[in-house]
DNA sequence: GCAGGATCTGACCGATCGGTCAACTATCTT
DNA sequence: AAGATAGTTGACCGATCGGTCAGATCCTGC
């Protein structure tokens, strides 16, 4: 029984369809997303994406909830661990949880406000909250309330909205948008130590 | 014939109900609202929405069309009369466009991507990427391309999400967000001349 | 080859979508 | 008072929504 080379077709056909709606669920948003829609694009039946996932609720929890866990992990390593040197790691960790998963950080972002009645999105609005009051606990002045919101929220839009305002060719490399991410986020969340911040070239 | 003091049940109700879609539009999405909630929302039936607006789409445009027109304005003067000073005026115009059409905003910022197809969304997405065109002929950098995209799509997220993140009671007021906005969108767009922005206190 | 579970699909369901239409009422003009 | 006009509404339309279900097909172990 094949378990790594060949992914069964089950686990193969699970993991496209979570993919397929992962990207609609970020481009076009929860409640314009049909599951007609996402069947259609993935190559399937409706029905099969209702086997596959008992709801479309249920294909946003399982499309959405790895990105999830793992921003609730790097918040409590930061609220945990408080200390000096605790925003950069925390600006480190940030940026790569939006590079690897900027469609669902988008989808609980962008989205969350809106979707707050499902459960999944309710969890994920709980951890935004959290870190919000752990930054505004170090720094309470409304300015530095702004910035944290407008890097958090711009950061969610722009790895997905990029796609539709500059085309593929002069589109930043993640790469490049690593180092751009730290650079600005790092301005945004650890603005008190302004020096290891080489604002690139 | 009454047109200042009692604004004629006519206007009245196309504008209430243009207030009413707009709030909707922006908080839950264009896919997400529907006619009949608009309808019930404002107090009247359905049908009397598609009295007073041709389509969704006609409702849609109605209630953004302004704030994408002050847009375009605020952009022609930034390209048109280039200088020295002009990214602080561009600051100075865009955190009041965004103060007064806080929803509008949203609506073409965030869902732009999705909502193309639209000629009134496309007309605000030709803009927004005139703006980012004009914004990176000037600064080239990866970070400085980075740093723009954050702030317009940021702030657009977060005058409306702030609602559902922070209680009304401890919520900034408009003037505390004006002059938080006008020292972080002052970084992100005017980074060159750092001196009249206090890094706070 | 055959039984049995896993996978997939078409047909169907009630609800809701955006939109049309005819009828009803209120208001204004003459 | 009478007619025209503006505003409002319920009934209805075809399409699509998320979801159910019974069967078809495929795949595996015996």
């Amino acid at each position: 029984m094949p378990t790594d080379a060949q992914p069964t077709s089950r686990v193969r056909a699970a993991d496209e369809l979570k993919q397929v709606a992962l990207e609609q669920f970020a481009t076009v948003g929860f409640a314009g997303t049909s599951l007609q829609h996402i069947a259609d694009d993935a190559g399937y039946s409706k029905s099969s994406v209702l086997y596959h996932y008992a709801s479309k609720e249920a294909l946003l929890e399982a499309a959405i909830e790895p990105a999830i866990a793992e921003f609730e992990a790097v918040l409590d390593d930061f609220v945990g661990g408080r200390g000096s040197g605790g925003r950069r790691l925390l600006v480190d960790r940030i940026v790569d949880l939006l590079l690897e998963h900027r469609e669902a950080v988008h989808v609980f972002i962008i989205q969350g406000p809106s979707l707050s009645h499902l459960p999944i999105i309710a969890r994920a609005n709980a951890a935004v909250r959290r870190l919000t009051e752990a930054i505004n606990e170090q720094s309470v002045s409304v300015t530095d309330q702004v910035r944290f919101g407008i890097a958090l929220g711009g950061a969610a839009f722009l790895l997905t909205a990029a796609r539709s305002y500059v085309g593929d060719d002069q589109r930043p490399t993640d790469d490049e948008f690593r180092v751009a991410l730290h650079a600005v986020l790092g301005e945004s969340l650890a603005p008190a130590d302004r020096d290891s911040t080489p604002t690139t070239d």
